[in-house]
DNA sequence: CATGAATGAGCATTCATTCAT
DNA sequence: AATGAATGAATGCTCATTCAT
């Protein structure tokens, strides 16, 4: 028991030491950058330690992204149970994504990047937000619509409502892009813009 | 602003061919399948056609990029150039973006696509925007300014007018991901629900 | 007309200097050492020659195969079709594959060494003989029955008949194998022996 | 002829669980799938034990191959010793090996697996069988010979005696291929049909 | 005795680029 | 103006082997 924990244990750093230098590697210089190779050369390793500990490329940089998923989640859930009314929801939503790119900031860029270069075996992208079907988005109209209910937003048809949604999903994924390129950025007034942004495009004249 | 005009007619033709092609590839199976190769087979010659025509891959992908601006300048500039107030200026911006999209769908999508591969030697991107740097940003920003004093917009410190420009681009760049994924996007309408979510985001309370 | 039929005579040289140096290769060292870098350093060339002229491995592989394929049917069809009893095609069927064999010693090395080594993406053989279903054991067992009813051979049931086709076979398949191991067989001589083994072994008591 | 009395129990265990284990692979599935981390996850352990118990990969292969032939000639043997005439002697050993397949068709097939990629440093082959040197032709060819002294069987000269008996080899080592590939082979009556053929190829006229 | 961890060489393949013709 | 041919570096991956524990 001890000896197999201990060596988990080594495992797991390892994993983790390759999965930070993976994301170092593609926050800093971009997912093309990210071969096996240069990690591994980052790492101060072999590529074959990289196969040894993730069954493929692909396994590690999807460890990559679940892991942010993951903290995200976990980050995000008690912020957004808390919550009583759609708009507190959504306010929240906002403040809270921009507050944890803040605190996972190369994370969020690696995974940024990893989102917007996967694509299937025929080159169709892979993670693209469509309007019509994205989940965050239906999250996200679901509590428009109910924000409206409850006095606080405007009327919206659906489509209306996904066309905000997708604006809101595309000015938090778009801060990621941003964060790739500019090193200082205050995100504490940034979220609180965004909120003040959007408050104001939903609410009830 | 043309940079040689001794390119002759057939040149000209192949140069469009080629670079049609690319979009054309770029557009629908994504970056990492454009390579010459493949945009040779799509043209039907041989690659080093591609080499003599464009002095790289590089050369060919940048003129992709240069190209959609100065259609887009030479498309856009007519009508902004035609409003008298930053209100007018900022509704037609985000109206006339989204509506050259959609004459431009593919060429578009491929220099999103671009933007966001794009890298430079030391693997830096070439084209995210730097909130206190990008041109396009600078323009919105003065804009906003403008607005202000002309009293259709509230106020604004220089960072909260550069958040606020800032999510009006990633509202149309993210657009440009949503056109890749999503086939049949009503763009009318889109435009207008961004020109309302924007105008009310600006508006004098 | 005159520029494609000299630029596809050197493409059909590359590929012939290629598959040569891959038989010669396969055939004195054996399958396992006829890596892509083994044969373009045999052949004097890069690696990405290879690839260029052969769509995969498995292709260049598989043109070997055919090649000889079509070349022994080529040398083998004209004796067969003169013989006018079963008892003269079997005995020129051995004594021809022989003597083939002679003629393309290191080709049939090389092929017999890839059909030995060819496998299924399970693992699964590809070419080994199956009594019940091969087609060359098939022709052989026909032409055993005609024998008999020619007056030349024995009884047959169709599994002694089968029996016996598949030992032709192994004899034939099995000298390659002896080709590899020993230079200086006499091939004639063992020709001759093979066939009055299988006469005597197939003949009416 | 143990080499050495020192291996423990548990040692032996081990050493015959792992030869199992990779019989069973190189059986089923071929030489090329049989690496060590294959053999190891067969057989439930890590790469590691492997190296422990055997100096090196070609080391356990070689162990395979000599616990066949020692199984082989305990179980010839007898019967062997048992002929009076050189006519007993070859038919017995050609219903003998094929019996011998029967009870061990998994350990063959992988040693004849084995026997067709195995290759020294320089890449020739180890195993195959040269006609005027291999030990198992040279006993067949002398027992051909005293069979002519008996009676029993026609004039050879050495080289026809020698072709007969590559030929036999043949027939017994093709018939371990087509084990692989057919598996409802009935083998006792195989093995007839050969004591059959061969009788008739040699006997007296 | 056994293991997990690591190595480094080798694999087939793809790529942008160059060049003689 | 265009091409086919070739290059050499880089890619993800697998392998037998070694070694400290």
């Amino acid at each position: 028991m001890k000896s197999q924990k201990k060596l988990s244990f080594i495992e797991e750093a390892r994993r983790n030491q390759i999965m930070t230098c993976a994301i170092e590697i593609i926050s800093s210089r971009g997912y093309a950058q990210a071969s096996l190779a240069q990690i591994a050369k980052e790492a101060g390793i072999s590529k074959g330690v990289i196969s040894y500990h993730f069954s493929s490329k692909d396994d590690l940089i999807e460890q990559i992204v679940s892991d942010l998923y993951e903290s995200g989640s976990t980050f995000m859930t008690p912020y957004l149970a808390a919550q009583t009314t759609a708009l507190g929801w959504i306010n929240t939503y906002i403040e809270k994504n921009v507050l944890f790119m803040k605190s996972h900031r190369k994370h969020v860029i690696a995974v940024t990047e990893i989102i917007f270069h996967a694509r299937d075996e025929e080159g169709k992208p892979r993670h693209f937000r469509n309007i019509d079907t994205d989940a965050t988005i239906n999250v996200l109209v679901k509590m428009l619509h109910r924000g409206t209910m409850e006095g606080d937003f405007r009327e919206f048809t659906d489509f209306s409502a996904r066309v905000l949604a997708a604006t809101i999903r595309s000015a938090i994924d778009g801060l990621s892009f941003q964060l790739a390129a500019s090193l200082d950025l205050d995100l504490d007034a940034y979220a609180k813009e965004l909120v003040t942004i959007f408050q104001m495009a939903a609410r009830k004249v």
